[in-house]
DNA sequence: CTGAAAGCGCTAACAA
DNA sequence: TTGTTAGCGCTTTCAG
């Protein structure tokens, strides 16, 4: 309660009856101090609680380090895995390298202040290229993620859509399925545009047919998912598999199938898209196409960090492959 | 790419012929500039695509105005719709006031680095009390959220739980059930205690009978619900109404028991506890108790705000009052 | 209404 | 191995 001031670097200096660039060496683990000055900083600042200011530390030094997270700010996205893994990979990293994490949500073209933060991490760009424009015109280094934006200069990890999108096809295919289809994500997004890419290229690849009915547009959420398998499943002919470009949306498939009398995976089957860990247990384990979506979170923030600590040069391409897990929820149509 | 070092403060002033007062002047708004230099000022600070760098404001401004927001890290949480509407709530209360949110996934004991923010919120305090604590003895504005630690004089807004328990309950005893159930929340957090503390209160206000196995503790997760459930419906005398501390184990519960053949409402009551949007859609729309999350959030960041800028006073404290919210999955029990 | 100058707390040459 | 001394970019008295 009692409204001391914090205690600053020469208060530990002078408890400690050294030079304030001793107690930076000191802090800042430069190895040339004495083990008996060693021992009195750190005994004094121990005893004055006393924790450098990073506003200070930042000026002194010229740099930041801190990470920015831009989320972009369309509805429902928080509800999606893809989000969550994101912000706790993210979030994670930066526990370890212990770097401060600066999160803005960015609901339309706000500006966002690049100058709280040594680099930023666009959790994908969706209509907000300006501001990764921007940043970078402005020196920030800039790490986007989920996205490849291929006629930008700027760093990026993400997963290759298209050959995941196609590897579930083609299971389906190999499975002996015909009528295939298929519940998008959101198709604002580069990764919603490429599943359904690969998805397509496939079918046409393997001369099967796909009506455009059999597609429909869902944006990741279980609530486009009922809505879209529903108008499937009232089709005239229904398919016998249904591709569903998230976890989520695949056991939203599942739930609305069997209240309407499917059994799964006998009469139909359904891939979904993430690896969604709530997606082994519910009625059926999910067969799906693991993204590496925490990694790949990690990864950004790591790469991110050896860039802005200059150990790294710009710009950095990373494609992760998704990968078909198997489980129960698709088998080879029944006649 | 040309390596050009940011424009300061002084660059502005330079090329808009004044001193650096009066750049700083117009960027902080203060009134008593010509209108002349204002706009000499503002020509510049557009041209040069200056922007103030925020290290050195709060250093001189020997105050800070950032946001931190600890998340306590225990497993799932990230996956429970508490979490994320706490996270939306803040972020977007940020986002409107113009302040950075710094965040923080407290994994353990980890000291927080209270340097960087003026102020921190905590999304419910479990095992990081001990942090709390340090950042008030610091000096530092503590707001904690969903929590009521009566023994701390620290600020807080939460939700009154054993109401929110007790209003459940209430509800099913009134339809007329004498068999109820509850799959509790995570009993290590305080709202998951004071959830079942209301139930069990008002069912044995009414004197109703609560076997031991009609308790079985959850931990907001589906997945925890579905193992609840499953046991629930295998005993030999099941219920006839189930409270489930949140949304998502609500619907988890739900789905088994569709899955096992049990009509929803007509053969088994369900209410949950959040007011989760995605619990109107699916197969029955949830009646629910509703606790205002996204409100709770942006109110701890308002009032945290006022608190720093020293207008407001701690402690302040604040209980919301849940709301129960009927729909579709209650009804008075078959016989 | 405007500007000069003194720091804010810390780091990083440069000397010693 | 240690200390001295400039700043880092900005805010803020305090005189003009």
């Amino acid at each position: 309660m009692p409204e001391k001031r914090k205690a600053s670097i020469d208060d530990v200096a002078r408890r400690a009856k050294v030079s304030i660039t001793t107690v930076s060496r000191v802090i800042n683990k430069v190895p040339t101090v004495s083990k008996k000055n060693q021992a009195k900083v750190e005994e004094a600042i121990a005893a004055l609680k006393y924790k450098p200011d990073i506003s200070a530390q930042r000026l002194a030094r010229g740099s930041n380090t801190a990470v920015g997270l831009v989320m972009p700010g369309y509805p429902g996205i928080f509800y999606s895995f893809y989000a969550i893994e994101i912000i706790r990979g993210v979030g994670h990293a930066c526990e370890i390298l212990k770097q401060d994490l600066v999160f803005h949500i960015t609901s339309g073209y706000n500006e966002l202040n690049t100058n709280s933060v040594g680099g930023v991490i666009f959790a994908d760009i969706i209509e907000n290229r300006k501001q990764v424009e921007n940043a970078m015109a402005f020196g920030v280094p800039c790490m986007v993620i989920n996205n490849i934006p291929e006629d930008l200069a700027v760093n990026y990890v993400g997963v290759n859509n298209i050959a995941g999108g196609a590897m579930a096809a083609d299971y389906l295919v190999n499975l002996g399925h015909q009528r295939i289809a298929t519940i998008t994500g959101n198709l604002q997004t580069q990764a919603g545009q490429h599943r359904l890419e690969g998805f397509k290229n496939l079918l046409a690849k393997k001369k099967i047919a796909l009506p455009p009915e059999y597609v429909l547009e869902g944006d990741y959420s279980r609530r486009s998912a009922r809505i879209a398998m529903e108008k499937l499943l009232a089709l005239p002919v229904p398919p016998t598999a249904v591709f569903a470009a998230s976890d989520d949306m695949a056991l939203e498939a599942i739930s609305v199938a069997m209240e309407k009398g499917f059994k799964i995976p006998q009469t139909l089957s359904v891939i979904g898209f993430d690896d969604n860990p709530a997606a082994i247990f519910g009625p059926v384990a999910l067969t799906t196409i693991k993204q590496p979506l925490f990694t790949m979170a990690e990864q950004a923030v790591k790469t991110l960090s050896a860039i802005v600590a200059g150990k790294k040069k710009s710009p950095i391409h990373v494609i992760l492959a998704p990968q078909l897990i198997v489980r129960d929820s698709c088998s080879s149509p029944s006649r």
